[in-house]
DNA sequence: ACCGTCATGTAATCGGTTACATGATTCT
DNA sequence: AGAATCATGTAACCGATTACATGACGGT
């Protein structure tokens, strides 16, 4: 059975999903990552084909395949899928992003800061003003841990709004 | 001739590099990343093999082979090269970096966020640190554009110092 | 002379991205 | 009914990571 794989983050998503969804179709997690966790942290809707179809190889999920019609897969998160979430939720990690900033990095080669700075600022506004109104209108009944990713969100989002509104001049 | 290649972050990372050592070797590049962007932007050493390769196929980059012993390869930028690069760093982005970090993946998944926070605040206070103590050191030296992203990312971990500070409790 | 470590390079694998393709549905 | 858009899926490619391998060199 089962030759063993390495779990990428992508998996721990498709694995943190699927146990919220309880039983759920690629396009299902689509949906889910659109409005939930896209937000920081986007997936090619490819993947989500792809990589349930490697964790049911490994035996961490279960695939139930439509007999009619479209034939879609319905996957499931089995008991050696939970476990190696629940492991996972449990450690903890000293690594650190890295910024990986295509702005920063025209400007650590040089690119003129000012006339990189008004497309910045406004993106990452936008995207500020965006996290703000969620946390607006859902935030009462998020959960508790995507109520606090989106602080860590809003939170980055007006360091970098205040490092590129300054170098406009 | 050269069938056309996709430049990549990592082409212009070769092509910002070469520019500035007029000629080097792999490991000479392997050597500039560690000390300058190697700390918001790593890089595998293969990849820095790999990638000047590709680059020359394509005409970025002229390349000049020792005849004894190594065998070394060495790289220079070719005018081709020159023009990508400029064009590159003059045209703005409103692209932003997602966070995908790996500890607030967890939380939003339901980790618990103070068993997270020691080790990602320690982690962030060490790269803060580090970033400082670059910047106290070199910071005069530095050219504009390393000084101003070594600034950014001293922003954005005293951010994270901050934010996971408050979390432990 | 030997050992460990740094220097240097290549090969294989694999996850991720891009591109393509075809059902459903809705709108006009 | 045709067009447009959304839903759903597969295939191919490719960049990036991992693993492997050997050369050089400083120290004992």
């Amino acid at each position: 059975m089962a030759s063993e794989i390495r779990l990428t983050p992508t998996s721990y998503i498709v694995l943190g999903l699927l146990e919220a969804a309880g039983e759920a179709t690629p396009y299902d997690l689509k949906q889910m990552v659109a409005v939930s966790l896209g937000n920081f942290w986007t997936l090619q809707h490819a993947q989500l084909y792809t990589e349930p179809e490697r964790l049911a190889a490994a035996g961490y999920l279960s695939e139930r395949r439509e007999e009619q019609g479209r034939r879609r897969r319905h996957y499931k998160v089995t008991e050696k899928g939970r476990a190696a979430m629940r492991d996972w939720l449990g450690e903890s990690t000293r690594q650190l992003t890295e910024l990986r900033d295509l702005a920063l990095l025209k400007v650590f080669f040089g690119a003129n800061p000012a006339s990189l700075a008004p497309d910045q600022s406004e993106a990452h506004a936008a995207k500020l003003a965006e996290y703000e109104q969620i946390l607006a209108q859902a935030g009462e009944e998020l959960p508790a841990g995507a109520r606090l990713s989106l602080e860590a969100g809003i939170d980055a989002e007006r360091g970098w709004v205040d490092f590129w509104s300054g170098l406009k001049s």
